[in-house]
DNA sequence: AGGCGCGTTTATACCGGTTTAGTGGCTGCC
DNA sequence: GGCAGCCACTAAACCGGTATAAACGCGCCT
C-alpha cells in the first residue's frame, strides 16, 4: 500500500499515455480521442488522484484563493453580524470550485496596506474582496497598483476599476423614516455611523433625505461608531436634549440595542416614551425586550454574489457588469409605535 | 523597468552565485562564507526579492497555512462573539511568520468531514484548530486518518493525539454560582447548552456541583442550543414553574440576553424578581439593561496560544505540552441582585 | 508511390524554489 | 611532493503539475 498520494505520473503509467494527456484530460481540453479521456479519468478515479494544488499555483501562478482583510478592532468585530454571513455566502461559491478563503484581520489601529501587501505579494490569493469601503478609499489605488483583482461591496464614488456589487442601503432606511412618519413622529433622530464609511453617509443622507421629503428636519443627528458603547453615549447625548426626539433611528443593531438599553436604564419606557430602531435584523434585534424594528439585509446573498462577481473578474471573461442586490427590507417588531401625546 | 517580480535566479546572477547559495543563505544555513551571505543578502535586497510562497509550498510540501473549519449555521454564527476575537489572536502569532489563514464555513447541516478532508486533500493548510469540541468527537480520528495536525481548544476527554489549548470554563460557572448564592438565591436554574458539546457539559456540570457542594439541587436545567431563540424557550419554560426560579444561570450570553428579554415580556423586572447570567461577556452584554452579569473569557488569547501551540507541533520539535489558559473571571453588573423576599 | 493534412499523442521545457551529490582549491601533514 | 581532508560553492535533480512544439500514424489525393 503506496502511502503517498499518487500524482499525475502514476495515472499517467496507469493508463498507458503520457503526463499531458493526462492533464489534457484532466482540464477536458479539446486534441484528445474521446476513447482516450474516458480511459484516463478511470485510471484517476481508481487511483484516487487529484491534482496537486501546489504544483497547479506554481505552474499557472494562480492561488485558488480568494481574500479578505477585515479592518476592525478584534472587540468591535466581535459583534458584527455582518461578516460571519458574508464569509459563509463566499464559502458557498468557493467550496465547489475548490477555492479556499484566506482571512486576514487587522487589527484598526495598524497598518491596513500591509495586509494587502502581504496577500498580494505572497500569492496567497487571486483576488480580494473589499469591505467596509470607505470615501476616497485609498485602498482602490493600493490594489489597482498592486495588480490584485477587487470586488467592491457597495460601490465607492469616483471611478473605480473594480466591478461593485451592491446592496443599496437607502430604501430600508427610508422605509424605517416613513414607518415613523405613519405612526405620527415628527421628532426624530438619528445616531449615525463614521462618516468615513460609504454605507454609513448613505444611512444617514436616506435618513436626512426622507424627513426633507416630508417637510421635517432631523431633531439631531449623532456621529457614532457602530459600536455598543457608542450607541450608549450618542443615546445620552440625545435624551438629554431640551427637544428631546421620540424616536430614534440607529445606523445599526448594535448601536440600537445599546441604546435601547441606555433609554431604559433613563427610566423611559420603550415604545411608550421612545420609538427605536436598528439596521441589519441581527440575531438578537427580534429577542430583546422590547422586539427591535429594524432593516433585514442578507449577508449570505452579499457573499455569493460578490464571490461570482470576483471570480468572473478573474477569470477574465471580458468586463464584468456591477451586480444589484434587493435592497433591504423592513422588519417591524415592537420597539416601534404610534406616537402617544404625552 | 522589468515589472515581472524577481526570481531567485535573478538574486544569484546580481550576487553572482549559484541559485543553491541564495537559497542557502536565505535559510541561515551554513556551508557559506559570511561575506557570501552579505552580498547575497544584499543583492535580495536591492532587487526587492521576495521567495514565492508558491515554489517554496511545491519544494518543501508545506502550505505554511492553518485552517479553521466553523460547523455551524450562518444565522447563528453571525452574533458568536468566540470567534472573531480567536481569529484575531491567531492572525497576530500568523502574520509574523508568513502564515495565512484559511477560513471554511460548513452550515450545520452539512457534512462536516468533507471540509476537513478537503483541506487535507488540497494540501492547503499545514493544520487545523479543532474549536467546538463534542463529546467523543469524530473528528479527532478522522484528523489522525487524515495525517492532519491539530490543536483541540479544550480538552476531549478519552485520549487525543493532539494537544489541547485550554481555558476551564468551570472556575468561572463556579464563581457565577457562588455570587448568587452569597445574594441569598437558593432556586438557581440553568439554561444549558447542547450537551455534545464539552463545553456545554463542564459548564453545567460545574453550575450542577457548586450547588451540590452549598447542600442544594438545581430547581431546574433546560437543555438549549446557546441561540437567542432558545434561550426565549428555555426561559419560557423555567418561568412557568410552580417553583419559579429567583435566578438563571445562562451557558451564554446570547441566550441570557435574550432571556432576559422574555423575562421582561412576561413583566418581570429584572433583577427584582429575577436575577440573570450569562457567559462570554459579549460585546452587549455591558450595555443591556440592566447590565448583564457574566463571565469574561479571552478569545483573543485563546487564538494566540491556539496558533502557537500548532505551530509547534508542525514544527516538529518533539512533543508538545497541552497550554493552560487563565480562566474565565465573574463580571458583575446589574441583572444580579439580592433576593427580595416577595 | 510520394506527399499532404489532420487528428492524436508524446517529449520536454518551464514555474521558482530546495536539496543532494559532487567539484575545485586550499591547507596541513608525513 | 603527494595525498587526505575540509571548506565554500556549484550543478543538477526534484517537487507535480501545465504548455508548446514536434512527432507520429493514417487516410487521401494526385
Amino acid at each position: 500500500m503506496s502511502k503517498a498520494r499518487p500524482t499525475i505520473a502514476d495515472v499517467a503509467s496507469r493508463a498507458g499515455v503520457s503526463k499531458g494527456a493526462v492533464s489534457f484530460a484532466l482540464n477536458g481540453r479539446p486534441g484528445l480521442a474521446q476513447a482516450t479521456v474516458d480511459r484516463i479519468l478511470a485510471a484517476a478515479d481508481e487511483l484516487g488522484w487529484r491534482p496537486s494544488n501546489r504544483a497547479r499555483s506554481l505552474s499557472v501562478s494562480k492561488a485558488f484563493a480568494l481574500g479578505l482583510v477585515i479592518t476592525r478592532d478584534p472587540a468591535v468585530l466581535s459583534s458584527d453580524p455582518f461578516f460571519p454571513a458574508f464569509i459563509a455566502g463566499v464559502e458557498s461559491v468557493l467550496a465547489p470550485r475548490g477555492q479556499a478563503l484566506v482571512l486576514q484581520v487587522v487589527s484598526a489601529g495598524e497598518d491596513e496596506e500591509a495586509g494587502y501587501r502581504r496577500l498580494a505579494q505572497d500569492g496567497r490569493v487571486d483576488g480580494v474582496f473589499l469591505s467596509d469601503l470607505r470615501h476616497e478609499d485609498p485602498r482602490i489605488d493600493l490594489l489597482s497598483e498592486l495588480g490584485l483583482p477587487a470586488v467592491t461591496l457597495n460601490r465607492p464614488e469616483g471611478t473605480s476599476p473594480f466591478p461593485a456589487v451592491i446592496l443599496d442601503d437607502r430604501p430600508g432606511t427610508r422605509a424605517v423614516v416613513e414607518h415613523l412618519l405613519e405612526l405620527g413622529h415628527r421628532r426624530i433622530a438619528h445616531v449615525a455611523g463614521p462618516p468615513a464609511f460609504v454605507h454609513a453617509t448613505a444611512r444617514s443622507e436616506a435618513f436626512v433625505q426622507t424627513l426633507a421629503a416630508a417637510g421635517l428636519e432631523p431633531v439631531a443627528i449623532e456621529v457614532s461608531d457602530f459600536t455598543a458603547a457608542g450607541g450608549i453615549e450618542a443615546t445620552k447625548r440625545l435624551l438629554v436634549l431640551p427637544q428631546r426626539p421620540t424616536a430614534i433611528v440607529y445606523a445599526n443593531d448594535r448601536m440600537a440595542i445599546a441604546g435601547l438599553g441606555a433609554a431604559q436604564q433613563a427610566g423611559l419606557t420603550v415604545p411608550d416614551d421612545l420609538s427605536v430602531a436598528g439596521f441589519d435584523d441581527s440575531e438578537l434585534a427580534e429577542f430583546v425586550h422590547p422586539g427591535l424594528t429594524t432593516v433585514r439585509a442578507d449577508p449570505y446573498r452579499f457573499g455569493e454574489a460578490a464571490a461570482h462577481t470576483l471570480n468572473q473578474l478573474i477569470d477574465g471573461s471580458g468586463d464584468v457588469a456591477d451586480v444589484e442586490l434587493p435592497p433591504a427590507q423592513l422588519v417591524v417588531r415592537r420597539s416601534t409605535a404610534h406616537l402617544e401625546e404625552s
